[in-house]
DNA sequence: AGCACGCCGACT
DNA sequence: GTCGGCGTGCTC
């Protein structure tokens, strides 16, 4: 010890903690990257960690995003240096801890990243991006360049203005210079030193603002207002505008009511105001402006809101049922019948959840969750109710997630997606049409199944969960049958409806006694004919858009194919053009066949719009409308065609499965199913199933509100069992024969499948790296459960050639998380092979 | 997923 | 000779 003072310092006790501990963050990068990232945060911010809340960080060299913390803790990284955290973006958490439990569990069963997971689950306002702008340099700005600029160089920095020091964007120079090669401009500004490159984020919500306007302040009591009037005597214009404010806002009666003010908009669009009056108001400062920050969901409290409405006896049967399930399981299916009122209960059960204080989910397949369904529930639930839908636009979005975290939304009805929504005390989950195979999603990952996630969100919430279909996957139904799910059966129909008469319609005998007209039966015309006299409505199920699938040349069989996709083209009439339904390419109908030069090119089979043409020949005096993805593509086509359907403006609906799903019509009696065996005959072993459900869906738009409906079935062999089970109408026998199916050859519930694809663009790479993928897996898992490699029925898409390999396993957890394990490892041995560097693979947990 | 670094063809 | 193609590897 070595002082050179005089005094010693006092001993260097352990000094009280200067309480300056040096926090660090494990955070979610929105990439498919297998690890969470490490970052610091600076000291001073140590407050402001939220664990689910977002932060700016910089990722590699050149990166910023922004990114979830997942976790916070004290343990430097060992092998490399923390990077700070840039920014901290909220307070408070925007993705949830339960969230986050959920996430880890989805990243982990389906075999994907945490990062893929919050890509999918977070809506793209909530994720910041690095917008690259461009400023001028303050350099050039103050001494000019000894460089001279060519012409687009001058155009940017001319754009870019002198001091006010504006900025634009890489997009808006590049709109400028109207070139795509814009880079090498900037590039050669910055070697220049004229400008500087700095990344900003945007955040992308912006609030919706309504003009508001009020009357200004010194002028709401009644003398002023009264002086007013006096002193716009020879204003009638003006003096119109501001009886009509005060008829709005009697301001005579409650001074305070001044503050909310109205929308400008109420004023200035009324056809008796002038709306140069109300801004002669605003400019003399008597009326003034003010932007208001409002609810893309405006808040109506309906008065109806409570009306309760009658459940039907055996409604409340089932309803009671439920619940008293309920008390014994978390999960319970309401099986009912097509028609059987299953909403009113669901609305029952979520006016129960509420009243206790908890969440509600209510999920619906995409093509379900119509304008219908959403009034109805808007009508019980008022305000406290928030939709979820894929086609609301981004800010609608973000407006249902932040209503969900702040509680004003308590209610949810959303498709798919909405299971990431950040609930935290849900009671209650519907999922209904759970057979539904939208639930799925197929690409790109998380290839989730929202039926799947609900279960467990009710598992880590402590929530009920409701599964509701007509016609219940098999493993659903099962898993009722074992008792693990509760089972409640609702056999009849609501009202006096009697469930609709089914018919087959055999097509081979017709076509060979010429009883064929084009695609239709004469039996099938006739019963259009005579309802569409009759005034009533009919549908028409064709699995399949478009005109026809296949053209082919009559004199040398040539057929065109799809350059990318191992698919033919599709015909599609109205656009006069073949397209791939697969990867979306479309060509020019050619007038001759390409190959020898013939006319002679005609269509094969029929899709959704051969039938609405033929149709219009047939039966000149029906009004016929299509509903496919062709026609409801743009934005309120769906609710247009619906609409003209309900007001009974068509006649006959052609549509695709779109027809199928949650639809009342009350005034349909006939539904034809023009090709059942196109339904049929599908390479899987879900085909029996799927068919079983469309039949017995399409079926059930027949006959509602007490007129009994007819189903026609038009097929080739109508000796095919299924038919003896959708006629007979008996869901249990249908069960009772496909499970045995299932147990036989060991298909779901009796094992978990995951379906692997091996994508290379060449075939030969595909097919070795499949072979090498398959031994693998049989190394670590054993021959049995691995099936194939195999191309699957279209082979190439977009390009890819595809190979598949199918693993069965059991449904054993322990096995499952041990099975997965070793099928990363076996994909991480592909894809580390030089060789295989271009193959893309994908696993597919539970696929449908 | 981007973005950088690094090694081989068609242009100033 | 360089600009630029995209193959490979990393990002706390």
């Amino acid at each position: 010890m070595s002082l050179t003072f005089e005094f010693a310092s006092p001993a260097p006790v352990p000094t009280p903690a200067p309480d300056r501990v040096t926090l660090f963050v494990d955070v979610i990068l929105p990439l498919p990257l297998p690890k969470l990232y490490t970052y610091r945060v600076p000291y001073e911010l140590n407050d402001n960690v939220v664990i689910g809340g977002r932060v700016i960080v910089q990722f590699g060299a050149k990166r910023t995003l922004s990114c979830i913390v997942a976790a916070v803790h004290e343990t430097p990284p060992k092998e490399y240096q923390a990077k700070y955290i840039l920014e901290f973006i909220d307070d408070a958490p925007v993705v949830t801890q339960p969230q986050l439990k959920l996430f880890r569990w989805m990243a982990e069963y389906y075999m994907c990243t945490l990062g893929e997971v919050i890509n999918a689950a977070l809506p793209s306002a909530l994720k910041l991006s690095s917008e690259s702008r461009i400023q001028l340099h303050p350099v050039f700005v103050a001494e000019g360049s000894p460089y001279p600029l060519d012409d687009k160089e001058q155009r940017i920095v001319d754009a870019l203005g002198g001091e006010d020091g504006k900025a634009l964007t890489f997009t808006e120079v590049g709109d400028l210079l109207e070139v795509a090669s814009f880079h090498k401009v900037i590039k050669s500004l910055m070697q220049k030193d004229v400008i500087f490159l700095f990344e900003q984020m945007a955040d992308k919500y912006t609030p919706k603002v309504v003009k508001k306007v009020r009357l200004a302040e010194h002028f709401v009591t009644m003398a002023a207002v009264e002086q007013l009037f006096d002193t716009l005597a020879s204003k009638p214009k003006q003096v119109d505008v501001l009886l009509k404010y005060l008829q709005r806002v009697p301001v005579h009666h409650n001074e305070h009511l001044n503050q909310q003010g109205i929308e400008k908009a109420a004023l200035t669009s009324s056809p008796h105001l002038s709306p140069s009056a109300v801004n002669t108001l605003i400019k003399n400062g008597i009326l003034e402006q003010f932007d208001q920050i409002v609810s893309r969901f405006p808040l109506e409290e309906n008065p109806l809101a409570q009306m309760p409405f009658q459940l039907s006896e055996a409604q409340t049967t089932a309803r009671d049922e439920v619940m008293t399930l309920f008390g014994q399981k978390n999960i319970v299916l309401l099986h009912g019948v097509t028609g059987s009122g299953k909403t009113e209960i669901y609305i029952d059960l979520i006016r129960n959840a509420l009243d206790g204080g908890g969440q509600v989910l209510y999920l619906l397949p995409e093509i379900a969750l119509t304008a219908q369904i959403v009034t109805r529930l808007m009508r019980v639930f008022g305000s406290r109710l928030g939709v979820y839908h894929s086609k609301f636009s981004d800010n609608e979005r973000v407006e249902v997630w932040n209503g969900v975290l702040s509680g004003r939304f308590q209610v949810v009805v959303g498709v798919r997606s909405a299971v990431f929504l950040p609930f935290d005390s849900l009671s209650l989950l519907i999922v209904d049409e759970e057979h539904e195979s939208s639930y799925k999603q197929y690409d790109p990952a998380p290839r989730y199944n929202a039926r799947e996630v609900a279960l467990m969100i009710g598992n880590f919430q402590g929530a009920k969960v409701l599964l509701g279909s007509a016609t219940p996957a098999v493993e659903t139904f099962y898993m009722a049958r074992q008792g693990r799910y509760g089972l409640v059966s609702l056999s009849k129909r609501f009202g006096e409806a009697g469930m609709p008469e089914i018919e087959l319609i055999d097509t081979r005998k017709l076509r060979a006694d010429k009883k064929m007209h084009n695609h239709f039966s004469s039996d099938l015309l006739s019963a259009m004919e005579s309802k569409i006299a009759q005034q009533e409505q009919v549908i028409l199920f064709q699995n399949r858009r478009g005109y026809a699938p296949v053209i082919a040349c009559q004199d040398c069989g040539y057929i065109p194919k799809c350059q990318s996709c191992a698919v033919s083209l599709s015909y599609h009439k109205h656009a006069h053009e073949l397209r791939c339904h697969y990867c979306g390419y479309h060509e020019g109908m050619p007038t001759q066949c390409p190959a020898c030069g013939s006319r002679a090119l005609r269509t094969q089979g029929f899709g959704t719009e051969k039938l609405e043409d033929d149709l219009k020949i047939m039966l000149p005096q029906a009004n016929v409308q299509r509903m496919d993805l062709d026609t409801t593509r743009a934005k309120n086509a769906y609710q247009q065609i619906i609409g003209d359907f309900e007001q009974q403006k068509t006649n006959v609906l052609v549509g695709t499965q779109m027809v199928t799903k949650g639809l009342d019509f009350e005034n349909v009696s006939l539904v034809g199913i023009v090709n059942a065996d196109a339904i049929i005959h599908y390479p899987d072993y879900r085909a029996h199933e799927r068919a079983y459900q469309m039949f017995v869906q399409v079926s059930g738009r027949a006959g509602r509100k007490g007129k009994k409906g007819k189903v026609l079935i038009q097929t080739g062999d109508p000796t095919q069992v299924i038919f003896d089970k959708v006629i007979r109408n008996d869901y249990l026998e249908f069960y009772a024969y496909e499970i045995e199916q299932r147990r036989e050859h060991e298909y779901p519930p009796f094992t978990r499948m995951i379906k692997l694809t091996v994508k290379h663009m060449d075939q030969e790479l595909a097919q070795k790296a499949a072979i090498l993928l398959t031994q693998e897996l049989v190394d670590r898992l054993g021959r049995s459960v691995v099936l194939g490699p195999e191309p699957p029925y279209i082979f190439r898409i977009r390009n890819f050639f595809l190979q598949e390999i199918v693993i069965k396993l059991s449904r054993e957890h322990t096995v499952l998380k041990q099975a997965k394990l070793d099928i990363c490892a076996a994909m991480d041995i592909v894809r580390d092979q030089k060789e295989f560097r271009q193959a893309r693979l994908v696993a597919d947990v539970d696929p449908m």
